[in-house]
DNA sequence: AGATTTTCTTGACAGTCGTCAAGACGTGCG
DNA sequence: CGCACGTCTTGACGACTGTCAAGAAAATCT
């Protein structure tokens, strides 16, 4: 019998790799459709993008999404944690080596503003997911697990913040992160849509609002 | 000739009632439909709802959509502005009548959190569509409208405000917008997937943090 | 009343979608 | 080599989509 698709994502019982060599090819391609799909997924968007379009944009032809996935659904959701796995600890580097709240405050609110400026359909994906999450109950589960590790991630930035500055957050971790998430998704929204011309301009915006922001945010 | 979709929406030349009379069949149709593409888009989100649907739950059938409007994309866009007409001035009553600061925070708070018990929904579509126009291009200019009038509804809230507080908003109008829209957004998303036992408490939470916010937002 | 126009339904079209089955290609084992 | 297995392509299916045309039904006018 052929080797349908797996279900969950375990190095479990591989067919390709009986000895457990290396990444198994099963693995491999899987992370390797996951990825074109990813990149349609943020340059389409949820709505317009389809099994074949995903294919066409990797070296494979549509019918082979079928033979490493078991449906759209369940390649969907390993797309959002194979991007989750490389997004959600952004920001810990700054977090780790800065040494004054000046310095942390800074280098956030830049790298905020550059990771718009490098992978902003990515995020634009991700705002697209999270909202679809609303009405499709197959997204909740792992549109909210990240969502909660996205949050985490904005509350080490601010509680490390708060611990160089000699002082307390005077908010709580959802607060900060709804309040930043807002002016970030508000300047994804302008990113997105506005002339080329002034994309720059919205974002030396964001970075400048950020820094007006978190000092309100200590105590 | 039959007389058909007509384009944008002006009671100009209507061939329904040549003397000018009350709001024509036409527009009166048209409203309707519009109505009925609301609630399902509100319910299905964007990407699942088609015109069979629309159709289905108003008293029509799927084809009488091509005669009050030109294509989907005409309906659709019909749709935000009949809805923005409702929802743009949602608190204005509210900044009018107020006579104190605190009155007016409590008040909005509450009806902040008010309309996502009673319009969810209605929401839940609005950050859909939004989303979608960096996507879809078709949907930027309508989209890019209501959001500079939803960020001037909140800045005449923010500014009344600040005006009875005896102060000067510290922060301008659309990173009150982003921040606030942030909360929103969030307690929104939360009640939308949440378990319905924990609905209200979605709700209050955002309350509260409104009213912590504010204050803030005074310099 | 009949004639005419407006309104609405029905059914079809070309296209796309997710899914799957049948088989071709290639590689490595016995 | 031949055979078996993992991999991938091709082509098809039923269902669904937006669109439109033809005509039935209803309303209006003369």
């Amino acid at each position: 019998m052929p080797t349908p698709a797996r279900s969950v994502a375990e190095p479990a019982a591989d067919p390709a790799a009986p000895s457990a060599e290396r990444p198994s090819k099963h693995e491999d391609r899987r992370e390797q459709l996951a990825e074109s799909a990813l990149v349609t997924l943020g340059t389409l968007g949820y709505a317009k993008t389809s099994l074949r379009e995903i294919a066409q944009r990797s070296p494979f032809s549509h019918g082979v999404v079928h033979y490493y996935f078991s449906s759209k659904e369940e390649l969907i959701t390993s797309c959002v944690r194979h991007y989750k796995r490389t997004c959600v600890t952004r920001y810990d580097e700054i977090v780790a080596s800065s040494t004054t709240a000046a310095e942390l405050q800074s280098r956030f609110a830049e790298k905020l503003a550059g990771t718009i400026r490098e992978e902003g359909p990515m995020h634009q994906l991700w705002y697209d997911l999270r909202n679809q999450s609303m009405f499709e109950p197959a997204l909740r589960e792992v549109v909210l697990e990240i969502d909660g590790q996205l949050e985490q991630m904005i509350w080490r930035v601010v509680s490390r913040y708060a611990e160089l500055a000699g002082r307390a957050p005077s908010v709580d971790s959802s607060t900060c992160y709804g309040m930043l998430d807002g002016l970030f998704a508000q300047s994804l929204l302008a990113w997105a849509t506005g002339p080329d011309t002034e994309r720059e301009h919205v974002l030396s915006v964001l970075t400048a609002r950020v820094h007006t922001l978190m000092p309100s945010l200590l105590g």
